[in-house]
DNA sequence: CGGCTAATGTACGAACTGGTTCGTTAGTAG
DNA sequence: CTACTAACGAACCAGTTCGTACATTAGCCG
C-alpha cells in the first residue's frame, strides 16, 4: 500500500492544480469558443485562482495550447492501441473505421475543439511544438491494410491512405460537429444512442464498399 | 441608358445600406466566430457606422442570425435547383453528390457559419423563423431517387435518404470546415485545387458504391 | 418651398476582460 | 528550528466592447 504520493493530502499541490486547470479549461473553449472561453470562468471553476493560470501557463494561449495537445494526445494513444493482425483487408479497415467512428461519438470536447481550431485556421496547432509534426500512426496502418488488399486483389488500387483516413474521418466526425444544425434542420439527432450501431455499421459498408469497386 | 434606380447616386440608401452590412457581418463572422467577431470592426469596413447596423438590425445577434438566414438561403435555391431527370439512380445520386461537394468547397464562409453555429448548439438557428423549420427539399430529391434504385433493383433496400444525405454532406463538408487542422497534420491541403476533381470523383464512388452494396 | 420623417454621425459610458502587482503561506532543506 | 522557495490569493488596472443618447441632415410629399 505505500502510496507514491508521501503527501497526497498536501493543499499546495502544483500537479494536480494544473491537471484541474487543464480538465476545467478543457470544457471551457470546447464549450465557448477561444475568444468565448474566459479566464476568469476557467479560474471560478477551479480550486485555485486566476493568478495560478497565469503563473503556471503564461496565459490564456498558452492555456489553450496545452488545452488543444491535451487532447490530441488521446487519439494518438487509441490510434496506437489498435490491432488488425489476424484481420483480412476488408475486416481492418471495417474494424479501423469502426473503432474512429467510437472515439469520436465519445470525445465531443475534442471534436469541438478540432472545429474551434480550424475558424483560428489552426494557427494555435501550428504553435504547437509537440501537435505541428507529430507523425500520424493511422496513415501507416492504412497504408499496410491497402497494401494488402491490392496484393489480394480485393481491393482498387487507386486508393491512397490519407484519402482512406479523410474519407473515414469525415464521416466519424460529422455526426459530433454538426449534430446541432443537422439535428434542428433534419429532425434527426445524428447523436441519438438509438441510432449508433446503425451509423457505426454504415461507416464500414461505406469504406469497405468504396475500396471494393473498381479502380 | 435610362438607368432604372431613379436615384442611384443617393448617399441615404437603406436598402444598399443594409446589404453592405450583411455583407461585411458575413466576412466577420465566418472570419473570427461569434464572441471573436467585433461590432465596430464591421461597422468600420462598411461605408456607415455602428448605429446603423443598431438601427437596422438591432444588435449583433439579430445580425448574427440575419447572416446565418442568409447564407443557408444559399444552398436552399442551389438544392432546387438540381435537376435529375434522365438520369439513372446512380448517375443521379452522383449527380447530386457532386453537386453538393462542389458547393460546399465553393463556399468557404457558409461552412464556417455552419460550425461555428454549431459550437454554439445551433441556439441561434432555432431562434430564427425562417430557418428553424424550413423544408429541405434534397430529402425528397434523395428519397425519389433511392425508390427508383430500389425499383430497379440496383441499390440496397435498408438506405435512409437522410442518412445518405449525411453521408455526402460528411465528405463535402470535411475539407472545408477541416483544412487547416487535416493540413497541418497530414501535410495535404484538402482544398488543393490540383486534388478536387480527384474529391470530386470520390464522394461519387464512395456513394453509389455504397447503395450497391448488399442490404 | 416648408415641414416631416427616415436615415445618419459623434461622442460617450458602463460593464467586462486579460493580465499584473503586491503580499502571504505551506512545505522543506539543512 | 530557521531560512528559503514554490505555491498561492486578493485586489487592482488598463484596454476593450457592446450598446446608447443626442444632435443632424437628406429627401420626399403636399
Amino acid at each position: 500500500m505505500s502510496d507514491q504520493p508521501p503527501k497526497n493530502s498536501r493543499l499546495r499541490d502544483a500537479v494536480r492544480t494544473q491537471a484541474e486547470i487543464l480538465d476545467v479549461a478543457t470544457r471551457e473553449f470546447a464549450e465557448r469558443g477561444y475568444a468565448g472561453a474566459r479566464v476568469d470562468e476557467i479560474a471560478a471553476l477551479t480550486r485555485t485562482t486566476k493568478r495560478m493560470i497565469y503563473y503556471y501557463f503564461g496565459g490564456k494561449e498558452q492555456l489553450y495550447i496545452k488545452v488543444l495537445e491535451r487532447a490530441y494526445t488521446g487519439i494518438r494513444e487509441a490510434e496506437q492501441a489498435v490491432d488488425v493482425t489476424g484481420l483480412d483487408p476488408a475486416e481492418a479497415i471495417r474494424h479501423l473505421a469502426e473503432l474512429t467512428f467510437d472515439h469520436h461519438t465519445e470525445h465531443a470536447d475534442f471534436i469541438r475543439l478540432v472545429s474551434i481550431e480550424n475558424i483560428h485556421r489552426a494557427e494555435h496547432l501550428a504553435k504547437s511544438e509537440t501537435l505541428a509534426k507529430a507523425g500520424t500512426p493511422v496513415i501507416d496502418l492504412i497504408s499496410g491494410i491497402l497494401a494488402r488488399g491490392r496484393e489480394q486483389g480485393v481491393f482498387r488500387d487507386d486508393a491512397d491512405a490519407v484519402d482512406v483516413h479523410m474519407m473515414i474521418s469525415s464521416f466519424a466526425v460529422f455526426p459530433v460537429a454538426n449534430q446541432h444544425t443537422f439535428g434542428t434542420l433534419f429532425g434527426r439527432d445524428p447523436l441519438d444512442p438509438g441510432r449508433r450501431a446503425h451509423y457505426r455499421r454504415m461507416v464500414g459498408d461505406m469504406v469497405v464498399a468504396y475500396l471494393r469497386t473498381g479502380s
